[in-house]
DNA sequence: CATTTTATGTTACTGTTTTCACAATAACTC
DNA sequence: GAGTTATTGTGAAAACAGTAACATAAAATG
């Protein structure tokens, strides 16, 4: 699964209405959240324009009922508990970012770790050991997962997280997990992106 | 600047091929590859003539000369320095990456942060105020930057960056940065991944 | 050493995404 | 309230990306 362009952008400008509104705007124009979100107000339209979504001639948007619609639109209308599975850097990081980072929709309910050193029960985010996943995941009506372990261990915990109900992950690990057609999967891998910005810079000195 | 999909996958490619190398293999074929980096051998072998590679009929690629070609092409021959201004959840995570997680190729060389409480000169990474950033990105050819802070800040510290010879930057704020066109930049906003995978869920319920 | 096999490399095709152009229309002006 | 202006919405065109087909050539076979 590749997740479409136009469905990040979108979310982007969800984001920048959220912003226009706190700056008390009630209205938009396309070119506004072009200009907010990096794109041209032809593609605002147009990607509006795909999911239905409309405004007014020369009024442009009404930003509450824009961001109703595409919060409706994206299931921010209920909370979504998810899970992290590896508690290292990168998915202690992610578990801190509960209030400020992760949006208002979306709670990370649990994490867990191969290494018993790092379970609690106390303070912060619970951890528990592996072998608590399918109780949580079946109890709690939870059906999307980031994995943050490391690659040698990625595929395994995959396939563990999609034979207890897990529908949709978020992968750090640097590998392609492979997962059946039902399963929603989105690869992040922070090393490529900074290979990707280097391989840039060279090309561009390359051509000069 | 948005990233190349070919980009990447050659990048994965690359991660695909150093596994191969580890498990003893020195031939590999565009479907073993593909298999590995979760696309088709066709795409596998268009991504490698679009960049010039090409192999042996019947025989494959040679996995050390591909890597060879790879790494050349995307500057990892050379040690490249960079720097994390922020070192909020997201920044640390990132920091402590550098010897297991970034490439070898790649040195977190310093991170800055507003906060005098986080600065230090002794322990792991050198943590700076904000004022030192021109000394350390000249003095030390530094030329990629890594933006953790707030998304209020962001922009601010982006420009900074960018007047002080910074010509890349992954950013991990949740705004769309606005940079000349010399800078190669590349957006990552974490909510928005979750976001995304939320949306393909119930949009698979709904059209069951 | 002729034949068969098998994997590459490229060209042609198909599909998708983005850009462009402009008709439609709501709001504004006088 | 007629005329002007500004912005949307969309259909057509262009650009881009991915897939498929197949000619080519190296290796294997016997």
């Amino acid at each position: 699964m590749i997740i479409k362009s136009n469905i990040k952008r979108l979310l982007q400008y969800r984001i920048c209405l959220g912003k226009f509104k706190e700056l008390g705007f009630t209205r938009v124009y396309s070119y506004n959240l072009g200009n907010a979100a990096g794109v041209s107000p032809e593609q605002v339209r147009k990607d509006f324009s795909t999911y239905g979504i409309t405004g007014n001639k020369k009024a442009g948007y009404e930003i509450s009922s824009l961001l109703e619609i595409l919060n409706r639109l994206f299931g921010m209308d209920k909370t979504h508990n998810i899970i992290i599975v590896g508690m290292g850097n990168m998915g202690r990081a992610l578990a801190n970012y509960n209030e400020r980072f992760i949006t208002q929709h979306v709670y990370i309910y649990a994490a867990f770790d191969m290494d018993p050193s790092k379970h609690n029960k106390t303070s912060g985010m619970p951890v528990f050991p592996l072998s608590k996943i399918p109780d949580i995941v079946s109890k709690n009506d939870i059906t999307t997962a980031i994995i943050s372990v490391p690659a040698i261990a990625a595929q395994e915990v995959c396939n563990l997280l999609i034979d207890v109900g897990i529908k949709g992950i978020l992968n750090f690990a640097p590998i392609v997990l492979k997962v059946p057609d039902h399963v929603v999967i989105n690869h992040l891998n922070l090393s490529t992106e900074i290979d990707a910005i280097i391989y840039y810079l060279n090309e561009k000195l390359d051509t000069r």
